[in-house]
DNA sequence: TTGAAAGCGCTAACAC
DNA sequence: GTGTTAGCGCTTTCAA
């Protein structure tokens, strides 16, 4: 309403204090929730802190308590916008809160391990979130640790010492997902592999094959076809599948982009999906609810993914703070069967 | 390599001040580019600064000067992550640059303007970017106004008093796309709208029936179909174009998502693309290079967008500084017409 | 052209 | 429990 006033700075912690009638030291200690503060000053500060609308100045803080890191979201070029802005909104949400500084650098393409490290290592970044397929990149992985660079991998199940982990559980969530097939009444399910160097891949792959097992079904081999998460690739492996003899009455596709491949494969031959033949993605990707019909698919919660690694680099910066060294964690993030409109009963023959 | 060093802190402007053998200032105005340093001293710098790998200590740089704001990149539910992942990506870039700090705020769905206004405020924020469909929101951008608060919209042709923005030239994009389907021999063309929230929607029609009439072509209505951006509608919107009695030989799709909707529907009804049928898409999503065959679309710069906006609210800011009130800045970036596989010269009849 | 001094807002240490 | 004293690394005065 008043466009007076040229500026109004943000209050600073003196205000809260001199408006709750306390020390400044005492509102800080109030602010950040740390013990050895009366009740009763607690309250105040609170209320002035409303009344002002005081947030605290960053910058402030991570100058004055040597606390604050900066921390690094790694990614190269292959990582897609969409996976990489879920994981930037996770980090970034996460990130003050636990007074680290997020930065995003990006792999110069073709770039190597070492020139890599070293630009990490100029940019005092003191932990770094790798997304795949960085985190299974063994000479960065090793540069970084020799760097003393604390490491969070995304979605990996490298067992690295010091490495810090966030993941789903790829083979299991394969699992269930074939499994959910074989219950529809599935016999002869396709499987469409990812990109080998890929690790998730192979435990897609693993997945597949211990349901199948699990299930006393046959384990056929010209039902597994090679692709590389791309469309173009799901389009190839689609049409072996397709032009098999006994062809399978339902697809499982290592990603979403490859289940679409499918799906149009399916349209060109006329075969009905999912009247005369089912097809399901993996990571319930933007695509995923675009097609149709909408794909059943597994959805990772990406966002969670990275708030989980912001709070697990704070935790080792905190662990090594106070000496203890080596805290090691790795966490598992439950994934989620979605199920929309192309999968189903397999037709009678 | 040698890990026996607990911490190493980074070397602060001090330490290159006395290496350089000059004043904390004199190392300090070098570092920062500024006039009235001998350039003697400015090369005793620039080498302590190699020497050392000194890196400013952004934190304190923010303190000091106390230049430094928060802005906001606020995104609606309906922002899909990959265009909210390409916008973080360029801001983030831009910001630390400008000396300005950002923040990601998502709109409660449902919520009031004033509430968000509210919000907003409350975090101190000195200024927002605000995508579409934000931009095209007056009682937020009114309330936004009203609080002071500096804005910049991302892709939209408001014209209001204060508002920076940053777009690409809708109309003349489509206008081009739809020169490019005339030139290939087209002369019926479907178009299907977007939703008409998006002001975008009625900016890439108004590009279409330009190039028509510049073209002498008819302008049938029939051919110009709702849809709202969604891959659904444009099922829809493809059945009412291909269900015509005079079957357009090219439909142009207000955004990529509508446009692999009607390649789908082409299939079913097992018409080629392109051969029997063009269809074009906008955005260059992810989506659009996905699919078979690929879109010909249009690309606008997303991450450069957010890159300029920043670099408009900074400047914003700093005629504010100055005195110098109302400064308005509208960049208009360059679209790309990306051709693939779905457009070819029509069939003969 | 350069430098010394004085903070920016906050928090680790210590006292009380 | 609370307050006091020092800075964190840098940039802004202002004086030399």
């Amino acid at each position: 309403m008043q466009k007076s006033e040229p500026k109004k700075k943000p209050p600073t912690i003196k205000e809260v204090a001199a408006h709750a009638g306390v020390s400044i030291m005492t509102a800080s200690r109030a602010v950040n929730g740390k013990a050895l503060v009366s009740a009763k000053a607690r309250r105040a500060v609170d209320l002035a802190v409303k009344a002002l609308g005081y947030v605290p100045n960053a910058s402030a803080r991570a100058l004055a308590g040597s606390a604050d890191r900066r921390v690094a979201l790694l990614h190269s070029h292959s990582t897609t916008s969409a996976y990489l802005g879920e994981l930037l909104l996770g980090a970034m949400s996460e990130a003050p809160q636990r007074h680290l500084h997020l930065v995003v650098e990006q792999c110069a393409p073709g770039a190597f391990a070492a020139e890599i490290v070293e630009q990490v290592a100029q940019a005092h970044v003191a932990g770094v979130i790798l997304p795949p397929p960085l985190c299974d990149w063994a000479e960065l992985v090793e540069g970084l640790r020799a760097r003393d660079i604390a490491i969070v991998a995304i979605a990996t199940d490298q067992d690295v010492p010091d490495m810090l982990s966030v993941s789903t559980d790829d083979r299991h969530a394969a699992y269930d997902l074939t499994r959910h097939l074989i219950e529809l009444g599935h016999k002869r399910i396709g499987f469409i592999e990812g990109n080998p160097r890929h690790r998730s891949s192979a435990r897609r792959l693993q997945g597949y094959k211990d349901a199948l097992v699990h299930h006393a079904l046959d384990l056929d081999e010209a039902l597994i076809v090679p692709g590389d998460f791309s469309y173009r690739s799901g389009l190839d492996a689609a049409e072996r599948l397709m032009a098999l003899d006994e062809r399978p009455t339902a697809i499982f596709a290592c990603n979403d982009d490859m289940a679409a491949a499918a799906i149009t494969v399916a349209h060109q031959r006329k075969v009905n999906v999912p009247a005369e033949i089912s097809i399901c993605g993996f990571d319930d990707t933007p695509l995923a609810s675009a097609i149709w019909p909408a794909l059943t698919t597994i959805r990772q919660p990406i966002r969670d993914m990275s708030r989980e690694a912001i709070g697990l680099l704070a935790m080792r910066f905190r662990s090594q703070d106070e000496g203890a060294d080596g805290v090691i964690g790795k966490v598992k993030l439950d994934y989620q069967l979605i199920r929309r409109q192309s999968d189903a009963v397999p037709a009678r023959h």
